[in-house]
DNA sequence: TGATTGGTTAAGCATTCACTTAAGTATCAG
DNA sequence: CTGATACTTAAGTGAATGCTTAACCAATCA
């Protein structure tokens, strides 16, 4: 599929790589720098922050820059939309089986009927 | 980062792609054969496949083959590890903001305090 | 039996990804 | 002003990703 890239789709490739989510996971905790991101990392700084960037056009994270610090913030409104997204098939699975467990109680006592959609 | 590939990993990875998206889209509302997954979409067979391999291998979705028709399902306790995932970061941070309006609402009232954690 | 349907295997290819190093540029501290 | 800190920019590289086509196999059907 040539690049139709959602932001639902920026988000999801953003979480796709262990390195930014355990940047997710600092951030989950409380505001941080460039550098106190990198520093349980075992990578260059530019790769850092070239993950970084990744972050933040996906819109899950957003960052400003003080005198010479950036400071990072998570955006849980993203992770909100994610959260979502996963749910509601979660959800429309579930209801679906819900269904399918009602046809089967019902059908063993008036057998005879229709199949559920 | 040199591929640790938890299970985590290969599940957000997996849902990175639309086309894959699409496919659990799909089955969220029911099992379906690999071809009736092809259905909607506009490439190859062999690219098809290829996409529900990823789907598999990462736990969101099983199949079986009987005769000659795959059938695939989804595996809705892989996408409640996601789900979870998201959950618990963003409930972090928002516990931490309530924390921090505590804070402010407090040493409002009772200045001179010391900040939280 | 021979064609069709449904899927599989293999190989190749262009693009994207996750890094790297090297060389900057501001900002702040002394 | 001088040096250190905190990034930033640029360019390059090897590996992974998302496709493709071609050929194949194995159930089912006329």
């Amino acid at each position: 599929m040539l690049n139709q890239s959602t932001s639902l789709d920026l988000m999801f490739q953003a979480l796709a790589d262990p390195t930014r989510r355990i940047m997710v996971e600092r951030l989950s905790q409380g505001p941080a720098s460039v550098s106190e991101l990198a520093k349980p990392l075992t990578m260059s700084l530019p790769a850092v922050v070239q993950h970084l960037q990744i972050l933040e056009t996906s819109g899950l994270v957003r960052s400003e820059k003080i005198g010479r610090v950036r400071t990072v913030t998570i955006e849980p409104g993203a992770l909100q939309r994610v959260e979502q997204w996963v749910n509601d098939r979660r959800m429309l699975w579930e209801r679906r089986l819900d269904r399918l467990g009602a046809y089967l109680a019902q059908s063993t006592d008036e057998p005879g009927q229709e199949g559920p959609a």
